[in-house]
DNA sequence: TGTTTTTATGCACGCGCGTGCATAACTCAA
DNA sequence: TTGAGTTATGCACGCGCGTGCATAAAAACA
């Protein structure tokens, strides 16, 4: 394993200091002729300077950390997709962390730390209070996406504002039996929704309708929306907490000869790519990610030119999208 | 910003010198007194180890890069997730690099290696003999995951053994008219899958029809089978590439009012979450996974304890899963 | 108690690089 | 030719840590 080319050894190679070579590489003042000799020197050696020496001395790593949990969530996929192309695209590295069984949030924050990135980002999975407590108090700065935890800077959907459109949506088109399907945790998310389809629904007088499962995703979708439609009076329109469980649930409906949307409307959250796919065709409320993820980037940004992280959530306003199963 | 504690502050405090902190975190001798003092000034003060600094003087950054491709493939999806999961417990951090339009593998292949990374993955995506090439001869070792590109050591599942025994699982079964449905690009796992399946077919003295798609996934299979299901005498079998297409071809048959698997015969790849749904209850074939991320994980275990780069491919044989598509 | 062996600790150097400071080289005008 | 002003370069130090080496302390033995 032959050793890697340092800024030495170009520096010889083109018969000049180190800090010439390390110069040329930096913002500083070099000679046009001396330039030329460096980088003829470092071409021909297959010189790069060492990221990890570099940021020693440098405050920036050029890291970005992403703790990430639900990583079975397909809405959490296509986040961490877009995040890691957005990090790439401005020029930086992505450290991805899982919370695995044996890592909680708090254990992968401290690996992160570890390697002194500019900026940590939690995406997904529950990060209890006494953690975010914990995160506020770190000079590396942490931003939340996707949820809407106190005192933590972050970008995410206005989920009480999706809820809300979507319980409007659902009685203007002359649903009177509404329910909401969800899993049993508290995500802040969660709650959210369904507060706003709450307010709308008691706004026009209407009863809000409830079935939660504890099952995952898509299987939480089937069980949840399967014990509905058993019962007697059934709901004609099912608010789901994402489209994985809509999906479930539209397979419920199939299993239970419903039509849809005649006898029952299906509306989902997220707006992942299946959702629009014409044997699905699900309804659902597209929260603008790409609008979210230029706004975290903004944040990191500022951040690393020095400014102080922001305190505050910026809520984007999520989009109706009409297909065939709520119209 | 606070600056950050390090091992010198520690040691000041326990009132040793910084070297006996050093040790006591590494593998040195420290006396028991000292230890004890050290970790309670460490507690008190939240000390870390700077494993960037770290390091530096060892040759182990701890850092595996992940160069990943093809990111809107749910199978990629998956195995990325496991391998953030895998790489997580075996106690190292990864660097997820994504190929974007303005980065191909070689460019991402750099900013891997200025973060001196112990190991470079790579997941999906077309690498071309000129890159294998270059990165054959990096002193970091380079695994693939996936494909079976010589020269380059790491782990695939056997795809040319996946045809063979797709293709001998359709014969059986009484088809005559197989065909193969896939994407216009020649990638290595497409072009040993449908080696495998024309040898089963020439082994029976059967026709390999055919169908290419330059359409993305989903949308490559729906268009690809509808242009099959449209000639006159429509084949009874069709052997998809990956899932995604066979899910898009399931959906072509059902637009032809064609009965699953009474009039056409559906076979996947890949095994994704989905093909499982009683929706589609897809056939397919799954690669084991767990087993192949396993073996990656054993070689990148096997360069970091020192020893050199394996350059052979293991391949993993996949396993048959009949649902109801093929039957 | 003295001597040898073992163990614990501190010192100093280096990993690869950025950067302040002093000096050298160069430019321009007088 | 000389002086002031400007620019380019090298030297040396430090970032936080691991580690070889020398020494001090402790332990073991005679």
């Amino acid at each position: 394993m032959k050793s890697r080319v340092t800024a030495q050894h170009v520096a010889d190679r083109a018969g000049v200091s180190r800090s010439a070579v390390s110069r040329c590489f930096g913002d500083g003042q070099v000679s046009d002729d001396t330039r030329k000799r460096i980088e003829a020197a470092a071409e021909e050696l297959g010189y790069r300077p060492n990221a990890i020496a570099r940021s020693l001395t440098g405050r920036s790593t050029g890291l970005v950390a992403l703790l990430v949990a639900e990583m079975d969530n397909p809405h959490v996929d296509i986040v961490l997709k877009k995040l890691l192309l957005a990090i790439a695209e401005a020029d930086k590295r992505a450290l991805v962390i899982p919370e695995t069984p044996r890592q909680d949030v708090t254990e992968s924050t401290m690996h992160a730390l570890d390697y002194q990135v500019d900026a940590i980002v939690v995406v997904g999975g529950t990060v209890s209070d006494r953690v975010v407590g914990q995160l506020r108090a770190l000079d590396t700065p942490v931003f939340q996406f996707g949820r809407q935890l106190d005192g933590l800077g972050g970008v995410a959907c206005d989920s009480h504002l999706g809820g809300l459109m979507g319980g409007q949506f659902l009685i203007r088109s002359g649903r009177t039996r509404i329910a909401y399907v969800s899993k049993e945790s508290r995500t802040d998310s969660n709650l959210r929704r369904r507060a706003g389809l709450a307010a709308a629904l008691e706004a026009a007088g209407l009863p809000l309708l409830e079935e939660r499962s504890e099952d995952n995703s898509f299987e939480g979708g089937y069980n949840a929306a399967t014990r509905l439609f058993a019962q007697l009076e059934r709901p004609d329109a099912l608010f789901c907490f994402n489209d994985m469980f809509a999906l479930g649930a539209l397979q419920a409906a199939s299993a239970f000869r419903l039509r849809v949307p005649e006898d029952v409307a299906i509306l989902g959250f997220d707006d992942i790519p299946m959702a629009s796919w014409s044997a699905f065709s699900l309804s659902t409320l597209r929260p603008n990610l790409d609008a979210q993820i230029a706004r975290l980037m903004a944040m990191i940004a500022e951040v690393c030119d020095g400014a102080p992280p922001r305190r505050t959530v910026d809520l984007v306003v999520p989009e109706l999208v009409i297909r065939r199963t709520a119209c």
